[in-house]
DNA sequence: CAGTTTAAGTCAGCCTTGTTGACATTCCAA
DNA sequence: TTGGAATGTCAACAAGGCTGACTTAAACTG
């Protein structure tokens, strides 16, 4: 049984509430850091974090319907309407009639939704590739285990599926 | 330069911007994980996310002065006093006057509000655990390791002096 | 073909939670 | 003792969530 006792001694440490506590409020933390910068570029834009949600994911899978935007995002059709009105407004998404069923819209970024996209996404890039490196490759992999672990099963299928349709 | 070949050929896969990005969007998902359960709870009652916050951050150091608990969420004091009035009406807050600072309210927990911080972080604990226990104690480390890095400086100085108040 | 379902968009109105600006109280130092 | 700095409160507004009801167009189905 040392692995019993090794598991209570030590390693089950990490699994007390003053530990899971501590794991709540980094969690807290960090996520005010995750946000930080393409949230005061966007305070400049008449845009929030809303639009940035919505940029990243149509950039991530072009062409992704309506629809499938709003299970992604897990918001109401009419908030992810509202910004996505005033962004294709703005030239900065194109919404395609579907060819093979004409009810969907097909989403895409324009030059300039790309543009604005990659500065948003380069100043959040920067903070997480310090982090990475600062931590570490192992931490960096127990962080997206645990990250991974900690969603919904609902959308660590949405991650994964992401995930897979890139490299 | 074994040491550098390794690096380029395998560690630093990990700070590729694809990986960056699949980073960002397990921060994304997971959070929406790591807010679900309170949030549900919140849901019935007509409190919010902020008023959560503020529980927990006067449970972690009880007698916290307004000012002290408006750096430590970061909002505006407009903002923190609206759920802070209406939590103190409902008397789940006490606010006490300031015996060497009159100026100052010192910010307690009534029973009522100790139950309901429990009833929050017992459910958003329960996920951590799960989340913990399926990663592993080199992954949770990790995970930390990662997040801490991911703070603002200020921020991390916030979360490491609440680390040492408590074990 | 007629009727139902589905995808998308819109309007109206609500709630939470962030913001700024003005104001009262208290403390402290010149 | 008085004027500035710090603390907290109140009022009004904006962003971005939400629900519910409805329209339009297209697709499916018996």
């Amino acid at each position: 049984m040392t692995e019993g006792r090794t598991a209570q001694g030590e390693t089950l440490l990490y699994l007390t509430d003053e530990q899971l506590r501590q794991g709540a409020e980094a969690m807290f933390f960090a996520y005010r850091g995750f946000t930080a910068d393409p949230d005061r570029i966007l305070d400049g834009l008449c845009y929030g974090r809303a639009h940035h949600r919505a940029l990243h994911f149509i950039h991530t899978a072009p062409g992704t319907t309506v629809n499938n935007l709003l299970n992604i995002l897990g918001v109401t059709k009419q908030s992810l309407n509202r910004v996505l009105r005033t962004m294709i407004e703005d030239g900065l998404v194109e919404s395609r009639v579907g060819r093979v069923d004409k009810r969907e819209r097909h989403l895409y970024l324009t030059e300039a939704g790309d543009a604005l996209e990659r500065q948003l996404s380069d100043a959040q890039r920067m903070r997480m590739r310090a982090a990475f490196r600062d931590a570490g490759p192992e931490a960096v992999a127990g962080f997206r285990r645990v990250l991974e672990a900690m969603m919904d099963p609902e959308m660590r299928r949405q991650y994964q599926r992401l995930r897979e349709g890139r490299g």
